[in-house]
DNA sequence: TATTGTTATACTCTATAACTATA
DNA sequence: TATAGTTATAGAGTATAACAATA
């Protein structure tokens, strides 16, 4: 070290500025949606399971008897990449796959007790977890961040 | 086909639920990020820059002299993924990587005129593109969410 | 002929370890 | 000893093509 103290570094930290980028929705919708994620991640990592893996349990107990096909629409994902999903879910005993009687080529997926009681507590766990990450907003704020990310998706097409 | 008229299928189209997952914010951020990014990602497309390439350069444009370390930092990134944009983009004469007098081991970046201008000719369209996909929101609405997304973002660390 | 689930595979993005040159 | 930039590489995550079974 030359001449500088190092707290005059900290002091003298990084104005910087987003000028531009900070005017872009989805550039905040980004820096917004990563430590969310990062949170839920960690704690459903616990749980043994991905994000998504949680997002597909989640829809399928709230949807029994739902095919792979209209739940890769559903969560937008290529049907390939939910196999490996659907089959680790069937290895926890978290779903069942049952072939549906007028149409053959498709498996009805439902959860189990197991399943239904595991994606519960996971649920309240992802939300605890995400009131500590958005703890700077009240309910009614996040009600209406919700309302507005809800019409900003169903204007999207 | 049996007995079921095409018709039939797309009426009785899915009344499909998302009880437990719609009230989570992770997963309403990322339905609602989807579609902006995606719609950034075709635009950029056509000025040879991903996503977060046009970051790079927005945020050099504005904070001429910044080092590789800051933007990755600034940018939540890893500094090896970092390098390889840098080299695109000086590549294309957007952005200059000249020593640090006092400290060699480290670049100072900086925008060219072609650089800023083309930043700012790309932003606009992605603004535009944005507006597009945001249709539904007015532009209080969208203020709106920003603050919102910002409150979300500071609060998290 | 079209669709569901599947396999194999490739592509993109991101993360980690270790090197060099400078400090 | 620590840091900036770099290299090489590994690991997620996602996308595409083609197949068997069924419609």
């Amino acid at each position: 070290m030359t001449e500088q103290k190092p707290e005059a570094i900290d002091t003298d930290a990084p104005p910087f500025r987003e000028n531009v980028l900070g005017e872009l929705i989805g550039y905040r919708l980004r820096r917004a949606y990563l430590p969310v994620q990062s949170a839920a991640h960690q704690v459903l990592a616990a749980y043994n399971l991905r994000v998504v893996s949680f997002s597909c349990l989640s829809i399928i107990v709230d949807n029994p008897g739902i095919v792979q096909s209209q739940l890769a629409d559903l969560l937008q994902m290529e049907r390939p990449n939910l196999v490996v999903i659907i089959d680790h879910l069937e290895t926890l005993e978290l779903i069942t796959r049952t072939k549906v009687q007028r149409d053959r080529r498709r498996y009805a997926l439902k959860a189990t007790l197991k399943g239904r009681r595991l994606r519960d507590k996971a649920a309240k766990d992802v939300r605890a977890a995400e009131e500590a990450v958005a703890g700077g907003l009240t309910v009614d704020e996040q009600a209406q961040l919700i309302a507005l990310l809800d019409k900003l998706q169903t204007g999207a097409k």
